[in-house]
DNA sequence: TTTTGTGCAAAAACTTTGCAACGTA
DNA sequence: TACGTTGCAAAGTTTTTGCACAAAA
């Protein structure tokens, strides 16, 4: 199954990687039919799960929403604000060697590991003290 | 707001913890519902909000499927093969001091983080070869 | 040509919610 | 009694899918 170089396609990647903020898949849609106006959501889902299984992006669970999408141009990790829904990466470096280190464990093939963390932001933290 | 303590919450949290697999909230209303045949889903959904909110219970955001909910005796990781689905806990220690650092980092007041490991069973992997 | 991908709409899967009745504190 | 909780059903949200047509390779 050959995988076919469409312009939706080309539209979802550029999509995901111009808006940079981990998009869902209503996100992109929104984002791409303001030019695109025919473009449908099922082939935004379509194609977001198929760049994901092929590695271009990354597809990421997130407590309570629904998945978002990112580039992946360097694992990083994210957290989330369970109060105000704040959804942003954290500056820290991928730890590769957890991936091994559970590899041998499991004798699983990782591909990668996704970590969330979750919170309060300080914003909201003042809010509620006030 | 107080809390009360029902006969359908006991019963719920119960099952979670006698279910033990990080079970869905299907999962849980279906193990409910042999013994108690009126529990309505509803309610189930309600108290694993409830109790998690709480932190009597955690929330798992699995990728591609519905939440599962575990017990938190003692916070631990998770792995999913993308290809069987199957789902189980990873025997590697918290990492307290992750929390710690992106505190520090962010200005967050941290609840916990989650990670999942992707990959391929070893099953899986064995069955593809062929 | 061949066969994958698209648009559309319907449906599936998962979860939340309004409301009257109920049960706990 | 007061008010949080339940069961039920309806609705909300997110995602997938069947199909006929379009368009890459």
């Amino acid at each position: 199954m050959i995988k076919r170089n469409t312009i939706q396609k080309q539209l979802i990647l550029n999509a995901v990687r111009n808006l940079r903020n981990h998009p869902t898949a209503d996100d992109v849609y929104n984002y791409i039919v303001q030019n695109h106006p025919n473009i449908s959501k099922g082939t935004v889902y379509r194609n977001l799960n198929s760049l994901a299984e092929d590695g271009i992006l990354i597809k990421i669970s997130v407590p309570d929403a629904a998945d978002r999408f990112d580039d992946t141009l360097k694992k990083h990790y994210h957290i989330k604000c369970m109060e105000c829904k704040e959804f942003m990466d954290v500056n820290l470096d991928y730890m590769q060697e957890l991936d091994d280190k559970v590899s041998e464990m499991t004798k699983y093939k990782i591909f990668s590991h996704d970590v969330v963390f979750k919170g309060i932001c300080q914003s909201c933290a003042d809010k509620s003290k006030s």
